[in-house]
DNA sequence: ACAAAAGACATTGTCGACAATTTATTGAGT
DNA sequence: ACTCAATAAATTGTCGACAATGTCTTTTGT
């Protein structure tokens, strides 16, 4: 089953769409590591397509800032610095408090239900200790992919998984990122479901930016101790 | 002299740089009227090019969302609708606090001194009544640009230069949008730079999103009026 | 031996043509 | 006259080839 966070691969109708969505899942996975150059001749041969399609993928993985281009030389996949790691942290807590707000007066109770049961099962596999991390990561961000889903405001959906959420998942599969936030990360989810649940959008607001602020402070500390 | 709120054109290197420049400022001027068919053919001769470059810019412009496009049939420029324009006035609202917060925290005394003077330069100019609205407008952008990129956060500044304000523009280029709201603005601005002028980022937060609401509410006022 | 210029090579940018799909038109049948 | 099917036209998607630009190698001069 795959897994919920994983956005659905788009309709793939045209060669280039196609090769836009294996390209960025490749990009964002590391299989193309960051920093490479990408060239059009080999990739195309290496998709057994043409490079008018390849070209378009381009551009698309350009505006989405996965790949650096440079005219008449060629592009590069992105290099996350750890200082853009952060920029994309603290965007994503202005945009996903505003969510936690929207998704607190508009979510539906149906809604709150399965994410309420989505917390559960995600406490069961916590008190695993031999749960790997990784999929923790995969868990903590399917639980903010719903929030921001019942916001309900479309573009805020898609700023969010369509550019940030692929750059985070890039940057962890870059570093193993291993987290040892997971209780406390759980803990809070549990008090921005609460404040949901009693529909209490300015208190969501505040603890989900509190969340994603702790969050990105550990980081600051991990880098700072990687710093030596 | 270029209004400092246009954004500076890209590197015309290429020819497809090129018209994704050109294509998105008709968008968003509204010469290529929303919801209109572009056809591949006709836009190629117009501009004098090939389909291959046109459709490079197209997929630019489709993963910048003013346009879109289904596989074998065609693309059309996006229509804004009030709800989609009121989408973004709620992410401006997170955004755009955030970028005050950080402004106030990391911009320079000498660009706060420059804010000052646009600050100063935009009250002689609301005191002459004559002033077209709609470079009161620009000048409000101009007055956003400025603190957004006063963040110093990189990919704030790209979301909102990139995405939100063309929309903001293309949608204001759609209907006149006169707004009797400019002196409450200037004033709600003043407040903003007090406060990033005192670094205070709590406050220069708290002070741009009411300011943004009050800026949604007041178009979400006329919506409603417009409704009879 | 080193630097700069000239050339060869590879890659990107652009174009025109063909294939596949969709849309419009025509025609037959009820 | 209307509906549905078949055909024709137009548009999108894809490809291979050529031109332009950049990069690397070789060569030449000091």
């Amino acid at each position: 089953m795959p897994h919920p966070a994983v956005i659905a691969l788009e309709s793939c109708s045209t060669i280039a769409d196609r090769v836009f969505d294996q390209l960025r899942q490749a990009i964002v996975a590391g299989e193309i590591p960051p920093g490479s150059k990408i060239s059009e001749p080999v990739l195309a041969t290496r998709y057994g397509i043409s490079r008018g399609p390849l070209r378009e993928a381009m551009r698309r993985l350009e505006a989405t800032n996965l790949v650096e281009r440079k005219p008449n030389v060629g592009a590069r996949v992105i290099t996350l610095s750890n200082a853009q790691l952060l920029e994309i942290y603290v965007i994503r807590e202005a945009l996903e408090g505003m969510a936690a707000r929207l998704a607190a007066e508009r979510m539906s109770d149906a809604d709150i239900g399965a994410l309420q049961a989505l917390l559960e099962r995600h406490r069961h596999e916590v008190a695993r200790d031999d749960w790997q991390t990784y999929f923790q990561q995969e868990g903590d961000l399917d639980f903010h992919f719903r929030i921001v889903q019942g916001s309900g405001n479309r573009r805020l959906v898609d700023i969010l998984c369509n550019d940030l959420y692929h750059l985070a998942r890039m940057y962890r599969c870059q570093f193993g990122m291993k987290s040892d936030r997971a209780r406390e990360a759980l803990k809070e989810h549990g008090q921005v479901v609460e404040a949901i649940a009693e529909r209490d959008g300015e208190l969501a607001e505040w603890l989900m930016r509190r969340h994603i602020r702790a969050s990105r402070q550990s980081i600051e500390r991990r880098l700072a101790a990687e710093k030596d």
